[in-house]
DNA sequence: GATCTATATTGACATAGGTCGATCCTGGAC
DNA sequence: GTCCAGGATCGACCTATGTCAATATAGATC
């Protein structure tokens, strides 16, 4: 018979990895959520009642000074996480829908147990 | 009629925030996928037909040093997205397949079309 | 125009994080 | 026991990042 016991350590691949380039984008947005005062920020202004948060919104909400409320912000809108509108003195921020959406459709795709065929 | 114009810059809150506890747990698994190199590993992993890599197959699927990849393989074993069981020569990291489910359900609640209610 | 207020940008600082070479540890083969 | 191979740890390096005070910009009001 031709099997090997364990002289092999390496099992065949079923699936297609991440490319480095889609590994690359994803990994820039999961950095914009990976640090916790973005995270609250993200969550403040989704749960605003009309989904959109001013900076004095977010900036009342931390012990942190203005200018690095105003950093997160601008690292979650450049990652695509967040747009700015701004009416009268005040700017607002709302998530970008699909964003996040996608991210978590991302995910899961990840898992053996859902993102795989035969399981 | 007592509805101010435009004088007021911020709007009432809908729902509850992420507090700085858990913002603060969701960030450290956020901020580990944050690096285009684990989310390579991740999806090499959950990409074998078994559901599970030694580190051979992980290094030989990178330009990188082995203490790097074992560096990366730590962080997330560390925030509980890899465990780890070694067999003979070779150590064979596995998804744990709730915590990245976990995440996936985490991203949608942030939402407001589908976390909140009367969306 | 001048002035005030809300937000963004800049520059500096300290800490965190990715990478490597060198070394250590562990298990198997001899 | 010795030796070797797979993998982890250590220490050093450099870059990235979070934070602040200071300053700049934009809009509203006067």
């Amino acid at each position: 018979m031709p099997d090997l016991p364990l002289l092999e350590c390496c099992s065949p691949l079923a699936g297609e990895p991440l490319d480095d380039q889609r590994s690359a984008e994803l990994a820039r947005v999961f950095k914009a959520l990976g640090d916790p005062v973005r995270l609250r920020i993200l969550s403040i202004v989704a749960a605003h009642e009309n989904g959109e948060a001013c900076v004095c919104d977010l900036t009342a909400a931390f012990t942190l000074s203005q200018p690095t409320i105003s950093h997160h912000l601008k690292v979650l809108k450049d990652v695509g996480l967040l747009t700015s509108e701004r009416r009268a003195s005040w700017v607002y921020y709302r998530l970008v829908p699909h964003a996040l959406a996608e991210l978590s459709a991302v995910l899961p795709a990840v898992l053996p147990e859902s993102g795989r065929a035969g399981r």
